[in-house]
RNA sequence: GGACUUGUAGCUUAAUUGGAUAGAGCAUCUGACUACGGAUCAGAAGGUUAGGGGUUCGACUCCCUUCAAGUCCA
């Protein structure tokens, strides 16, 4: 639309002798109750005319039409000049669509981007808070890649610590040498079994210190388990077999069972990162601040740095007997990865109770004067809630990510075979599709929202297939695809055309704005807005199926026309999805 | 004590970043040639955008304030 601005331009350069920048021309898409197809907004022009908005709109609106040869004419209501475009621009704007082979993708931008996201702790399996964080990182970087970056994912384990040690020493105590195999149960879940009998058998202990006369804080701190499993901890940083054994062989079915959910969902990564290799950096960067005059180094040799100018707090950065505390070991991960790939940017998909974290860090490392700390990004997301509030692994009280997709894939089985139009595939192709449309259900579900916003999720209430969701969108593809085979033709001409109705209009506009959603949505790092324009599309090609035939058009050009609008729909549709990491099934 | 985020119809949400009568879906009600696939489409009803004030041609959006929910920092 681009010639609508610069005839704009030249409009009020003829009409008020001002010359104006591009961005002073307001445009926008003409709400549907208006004729016509594209607007723009007067107000603020009328300091220029000096004439009222309706007569500078009536003026310009003039100008415009005898001037560019696709408007075909406008009104004005208040401020807003709405433009008629001509069909054969429109035409000549899907045939543009048409011609070009990857419409829609962006040429190689030259930029390196780093995703992490997922990183797990090792105790216990994914619930659906993970499920999320995991979605909103892979479609991230698939949006990122297809805008142009060349994309790192990359996953931090968070493989060693105190509450892994508690997995393991629960494990030790009561497990009876219990494994995945003689259990049959899957590695993580057997793993976050024993992390949650710690907490049992912990809190009996404190219970009967308490009922011994001590305080809360006294019982959580004296209880033999934790005692126990502090003492395992040093172990492990001294480099013990034993425990160093066992804990290499708890991850490894920790691992297994993460490798199968990862699997599900459909995410990978490219690089993992793993704090038992990660936790010791950082010291180095302590000096570097110190010797740099950032960070200083209090009485009890505890180092720290003074944020109060940047409306923050002062900043531990290391304890007084030199260990590390978390944002030690991020300043050095981060400098590693850096150092590793020599990304311009790098995004972090974190929880947003980690703001004030990521805050303080990226101003720590720019305070340092690392070069690439303006390119550092958290994109935080809100909390999955149940309605009985926060999830909490401890107590039991969470959505567990196996048991979710599973029940998702169950309702799209029953859903489907009660609906019965699958029959003739094959078992293995019905399972297929299952999957796809209860995990499309769950996907969309997630991602549809804005990621800084919180997620209330009721188990109680099954996530819908109908309406704005991933499955009618699935649908919308399935029916496309139908028609197509049934058509069977591989090449649609339609060079005589010169007229369309309102709605092929419409879609031929929604079309055209794909690749401004793709740009709009990595700037932002948001696949909601792709998710809307998804489901818009698909209800646009809805409508257009209704109130038109395809097959049953006499004129061969209106129907290759129409089936040609059909095809690309489809593809973007598919495209689309997929960035969501959706897939869209042939038949449903 | 300080800081951050969120608050839109009964529920889940959108609003082109300051533009028109706040747009959808679910649920409720009504309708669609025995259908190119009804997991669809058309329509009805549902809103003081948490409350109050301000900025201006114009505010869900920006500023101030109160309330509610959540989170973080010693």
């Amino acid at each position: 639309m681009d010639f609508i601005i610069q005839g704009t331009l030249q409009a009020v350069e003829a009409l008020y002798h001002t010359e104006l920048k591009e961005s002073d021309i307001n445009l926008q898409e003409t709400r549907k109750e208006f004729e016509g197809e594209v607007t723009i907004v007067t107000f603020p022009l009328t300091r220029i005319s000096k004439k009222s908005p309706e007569q500078t709109g009536n003026e310009i609106g003039e100008y415009l039409q005898k001037n560019l040869p696709h408007i075909a004419g406008f009104n004005v209501i208040k401020g807003f000049l709405n433009l008629s475009l001509t069909s054969q621009y429109l035409i000549g704007n899907f045939r543009n669509i048409i011609s070009k082979d990857g419409f829609g993708t962006f040429p190689a931008n030259g930029k390196k981007i780093m995703v992490e996201y997922s990183s797990p702790n090792t105790n216990k399996p994914l619930h659906l808070g993970h499920i999320r964080n995991n979605l909103l990182g892979y479609s991230v970087a698939e949006i990122l890649a297809a805008s142009g970056y060349d994309v790192i994912k990359a996953n931090l384990v968070n493989d060693r610590g105190i509450h892994i040690c508690k997995s393991m020493l629960a494990w030790q105590k009561f497990g009876n040498s219990e494994t995945p195999q003689s259990s049959g149960m899957k590695g993580d879940h057997l793993v976050g079994k024993y992390y949650v009998i710690f907490d049992k058998e912990y809190k009996k202990q404190i219970d009967e210190l308490k009922a011994a006369g001590q305080t809360e804080e006294e019982a959580k701190k004296n209880a033999p388990l934790i005692r126990e499993a502090q003492q395992m901890l040093q172990k492990w940083e001294a480099g013990d077999e034993e425990v160093i054994g066992l804990w290499k062989m708890m991850n490894g079915w920790v691992y297994e069972g993460f490798d199968v959910t990862y699997k599900k969902l459909g995410v990978n990564f490219d690089k993992y990162y793993y704090e038992s290799d990660t936790y010791l950096l950082g010291k180095d960067i302590i000096d570097e601040g110190l010797a740099k005059g950032v960070f200083f180094r209090k009485e009890d040799n505890s180092v720290w740095i003074d944020l109060t100018s940047d409306g923050l707090d002062e900043k531990l950065v290391l304890r007084g007997d030199g260990t590390s505390v978390y944002i030690t070991q991020d300043m050095g991960t981060a400098q590693l990865k850096y150092d590793d790939f020599k990304m311009n940017e790098s995004i972090y998909v974190v929880g947003n109770e980690q703001d004030y974290h990521f805050k303080v860090l990226f101003l720590i490392l720019e305070k340092l004067g690392k070069s690439w700390a303006k390119g550092m990004y958290h994109l935080s997301y809100g909390m999955v809630d149940l309605p009985s509030g926060k999830m909490k692994s401890r107590e039991g009280t969470v959505v567990d990510a196996d048991d979710l997709i599973e029940e998702m894939i169950d309702t799209a089985r029953q859903r489907t075979e009660e609906l019965g139009k699958v029959e003739g595939l094959a078992e293995s192709e019905k399972e297929n599709l299952y999957r796809m449309i209860g995990l499309g259900a769950l996907k969309y579900f997630l991602l549809k929202v804005e990621p800084k916003k919180r997620l209330l999720f009721d188990p109680n209430e099954s996530i819908d297939f109908q309406g704005h969701t991933g499955p009618f969108i699935q649908y919308t593809h399935a029916r496309i695809r139908s028609v197509l085979s049934k058509a069977n033709v591989t090449s649609f001409d339609f060079d005589g055309l010169n007229a369309i109705t309102p709605t092929e209009r419409e879609l031929i506009l929604a079309l055209g704005r794909y690749p401004e959603i793709i740009a709009a949505s990595a700037k932002a790092f948001s696949p909601a807005e792709i998710a809307n324009y998804a489901y818009e599309l698909a209800k646009l090609y809805n409508k257009f199926y209704h109130e038109e035939p395809i097959l049953k058009v006499e004129d061969t050009e209106i129907k290759n026309f129409r089936l040609s609008l059909s095809n690309v729909t489809a593809a973007i549709i598919k495209k689309s999805m997929n960035m969501l990491g959706i897939e869209v099934p042939e038949r449903m």
